[in-house]
DNA sequence: ACACCATTGTGAAATTCTTCACAAAACTAA
DNA sequence: TTAGTTTTGTGAAGAATTTCACAATGGTGT
């Protein structure tokens, strides 16, 4: 498949994917394209995504469940392999082959499992405190559900998802096009 | 408050929020900085968030049902009107003050309802057709959180949010440190 | 009224990102 | 072989974004 093709499916220019690529090294041969297999293969791998991660999920609420069974994420590699939820209502629930386990037990069961991700999915109050104890305990990397900038060290990255942003930038979208027009 | 304090709440600089602001006109005073109160406002308006939208729902499943019961986006003034699924089981439930919905009336509701954001919750292969769909009925914005690149025309956005694409750039990062260290 | 201070708004400079364009390479066919 | 075709990888050019730096301005204190 050729550098135009690609850039054609993923909304880009074909100068764009060859300058990307040639980031990382080189991939195609020339006269011919790439090999699409290969460079499935060699991106897997320089993204991390040819191995499994030990994800735990921090908060049992309906956005937690949403996650968690989510079939994506458990084909991509990402193991549920644990769930925390401060709600007494909640602790000792069943979840699939999980059990929700109260935040007493955070730290240890970090560590005793050897859990690199964090996914927190509960309200902007307890984000923040949750996050400190997730880096402090080891954690590798965050993703933030809450509404909240959280403040880690650098050296743990962290993603968030903020939903209302989402919507928010679709509301000013459509209110500049009216504008335009 | 002062571009400089702005920026150290935003993580950018000082000198790139007054650039920012300077796009949509003159928002402080020189020596002072500026006022809380009056950017918000004037934010607020130039994004268009002083207003509601009307917003319906496709997809009755996990992750519908957490944004359904998400209370920032109600009290963002995003106001649920619809929602709908295309399992019969499904169809006639009631959620909150709505019930759930065929697609058979989708083109119907989506006008008489007056819908100016569609939610797209369901899996990849039902998007397309419901994003086209959305369109044609005269739709304004689609949020989507089907993992694949809907086909729609430019004059209505679309913002994509893929929670696995999320965890992937996570593992991303925590890969490329390992190699720096 | 006047001097002083803080901070904006904005051209110009610096930097970063994207596109262009082409020599080098790899294959095909005669 | 050799000529022809295709497409990469990449410097150089061009475009966009960010940072710098400072004149202009509005407020404060005497």
């Amino acid at each position: 498949m050729s550098s135009e093709e690609l850039a054609a499916r993923g909304q880009t220019t074909a100068a764009q994917v060859r300058k990307d690529l040639s980031h990382f090294g080189s991939f195609g041969k020339r006269g011919l394209g790439y090999s699409v297999d290969q460079l499935r293969d060699r991106l897997r791998s320089i993204l991390g995504l040819d191995r499994s991660w030990r994800v735990a999920l921090v908060g049992a609420g309906r956005i937690g469940l949403a996650l968690f069974e989510y079939p994506a994420f458990r084909s991509r590699g990402y193991d549920w392999v644990a769930i925390f939820d401060s709600d007494p209502e909640k602790i000792g629930q069943a979840w699939g082959d999980q059990v929700v386990r109260s935040p007493d037990e955070f730290e240890k069961v970090l560590q005793d499992l050897d859990i690199e991700l964090v996914i927190l999915a509960l309200p902007a109050d307890g984000a923040q405190e949750m996050a400190m104890r997730a880096v402090d305990a080891g954690v590798r990397g965050i993703l933030n559900f809450a509404p909240i900038r959280l403040n880690v060290p650098p050296k743990v990255p962290v993603e968030d998802v903020n939903l209302v942003m989402e919507l928010e930038a679709l509301s000013f979208q459509i209110t500049q096009g009216e504008r335009d027009a």
